[in-house]
DNA sequence: TTGAAAGCGCTAACAT
DNA sequence: ATGTTAGCGCTTTCAA
């Protein structure tokens, strides 16, 4: 029978008390006596009435909804963030309103939406100018920068070491025999790559590595093919290929074998970052690196509930670990010493 | 400065004129002398005024929230439709509201956390109980079922002709020389594997293939390798796999090469569904089906307006054409000429 | 504990 | 064309 949603009113008469009574029961720290709150809910439940969140939202002052902005990469080959996100969220009963970007883009335009839409904050795993910084903090929303920096203080910020976690691949690339890396990135304004590189070539300094050749393509698997192909006449000039992300792994690796005969990881050792589905496929068995989404975007959360409470508070900047994941893409450390004999 | 948003009664009083010629400046049909028009503009310029959108909500009984039920598998697999929803709901000024479902579970809960939500209409790419599909009829909240069936009458229904493209993949496997196909599920509950089995099953009588043994197991990489080892003792009584998902023939293909030691596509075409990146990986190449998610859900978003518009309407049923895309698992031509000779 | 009443910020019918 | 007013469905003082 479709007719119009009860309210709290039609609730209130049925149970024969007053309006805000009702309100009260549905609230969690509303007084009501066991028999009021007896008859309340008996009434409810006979028409069916659950306080509508946007009256609530409106009479509160807060939407109890939460934004995100993703760059379409992450949204592609990260299934976790945004069914992370929207677990937490969802367990506080709150909503989730997400924003797609392209990898190109900043997110700017995605935040300014979330602002207009009135979320209660931000999280943001895409770029961010200082403006629209500004603009969260202006209209009092807590913002959260994922994996990116904060253009101005008093932002929030969480994410992974990229660049720290780099040392251990240049370990156990120097531990496999592997001399000259080359390092493929997503180019300069794709924050994470350039943390990616500045450690990958840190690292090879203190390690014992060849100062690593730096290139930049798409972040994507095309953008990994282009990139290994664009690096044939150097064949013999490098041993080892790291990349900012799995899907460029996955490319350079598909060059390496079928266009340019090398074999891996017995000529040219390869790897990623992410840890993306494609990569444990037999076919590859990519060596990478995995970031704890769940437990960053969980603590993100955290951070801006934390924030929305005490908005003055000096800004956080929390670090989750990442793990080096061993495949099949650098080689074991049985050939590994066959090659530092030889 | 992180003094209150101002109200459209700020703008009133600086424009010196009244809150509703406020509110008919910034409403699609208002009338307002452009004089009023100018002054307001400029005072709401000057307050950075932007109308409230929780309190539209509650004027107007529309939260201008749409909601989008999905699969694990479809975020993961498909970033398209997200995507896709998020620009043509956008395009109009509303939100999306996204639930993300574990394939094994139907979308009862999440429809009805989007119902509490009070979203206008509900798209949703999972099945549905009998009982949940109902309770969105009596909210007079339009649904829209993507690529499942409609357990009840009056819903609108649209997806790709899951068993009818696969008379077309059946073609291609009799005209490349296959005769015997296996085909890999995702089981019972699993909707389009149902309709594309049955689809192989008809199709394979009709153009001389032999009736395909039928395999169910998990919707993912996985279950691919799975379901092909079990097929080990059957090697050479099937020429062909025909799959429900890409991740399951990826998963099928790495096992018949590395475990079974059998060539694809010479040995054993296989053909997948769903035309996810990897799929295009040069490891695989793998001939697929790819249906035309954009059209698919622009178009659901039509019907989900229309019901809107006038709820007592019947229901409506799309069809938007999918294609069969030809890559490296089933022979070319030229191959299959050969085959058949020998 | 309970009820009455004043908002929350907007839209829309009504009157001018 | 513009202002006045009554909601939309809640939460929350304030009294009782």
């Amino acid at each position: 029978m479709s007719r119009k949603r009860a309210t709290s009113y039609d609730v209130a008469r049925l149970a024969g008390v007053s309006q805000s009574a009702v309100s009260r029961v549905f609230s969690p720290n509303g007084s009501a006596s066991s028999k009021t709150r007896k008859k309340v809910l008996a009434a409810a439940d006979e028409l069916g009435f659950a306080p509508n969140p946007i009256a609530k939202s409106l009479s509160l002052g807060r939407s109890r909804m939460a934004g995100l902005v993703v760059t379409q990469y992450t949204q592609q080959n990260y299934p976790i963030p945004l069914k992370s996100a929207l677990d937490v969220i969802s367990k506080s009963g709150d909503s989730l309103l997400t924003q797609i970007v392209d990898a190109s883009d900043d997110g700017d335009d995605a935040v300014r939406q979330l602002l207009l839409k009135r979320v209660d904050f931000i999280l943001c795993a895409a770029s961010l100018s200082w403006n629209a910084t500004m603009e969260c903090r202006d209209a009092n929303v807590p913002l959260v920068m994922i994996n990116r920096r904060a253009e101005c203080p008093g932002v929030d910020t969480i994410g992974s070491p990229n660049a720290g976690i780099m040392k251990e691949v240049a370990e156990l690339l120097y531990d496999r025999g592997a001399r000259a890396p080359v390092f493929l990135g997503g180019g300069v304004r794709n924050w994470v790559s350039v943390e990616r590189c500045r450690g990958l070539v840190e690292a090879s300094a203190q390690v014992g590595l060849a100062p690593p050749v730096v290139l930049d393509a798409d972040f994507n698997y095309d953008g990994g093919r282009a990139a290994m192909r664009s690096l044939a006449p150097c064949i013999g000039t490098f041993d080892a290929v790291v990349t900012a992300s799995d899907a460029m792994a996955i490319g350079a690796i598909d060059v390496l074998r079928q266009e340019l005969a090398l074999k891996v990881p017995e000529d040219v050792q390869v790897v990623g970052h992410d840890d993306v589905e494609a990569g444990r496929f037999q076919a590859y068995r990519l060596t990478t690196v995995r970031q704890d989404m769940h437990t960053i975007f969980s603590r993100a959360i955290e951070l801006a509930f934390s924030k929305a409470r005490d908005f003055g508070r000096k800004e956080e900047s929390i670090i989750v670990q990442n793990k080096l994941i061993e495949r099949a893409t650098t080689t074991s450390p049985a050939d590994s010493s066959n090659n530092r004999t030889r």
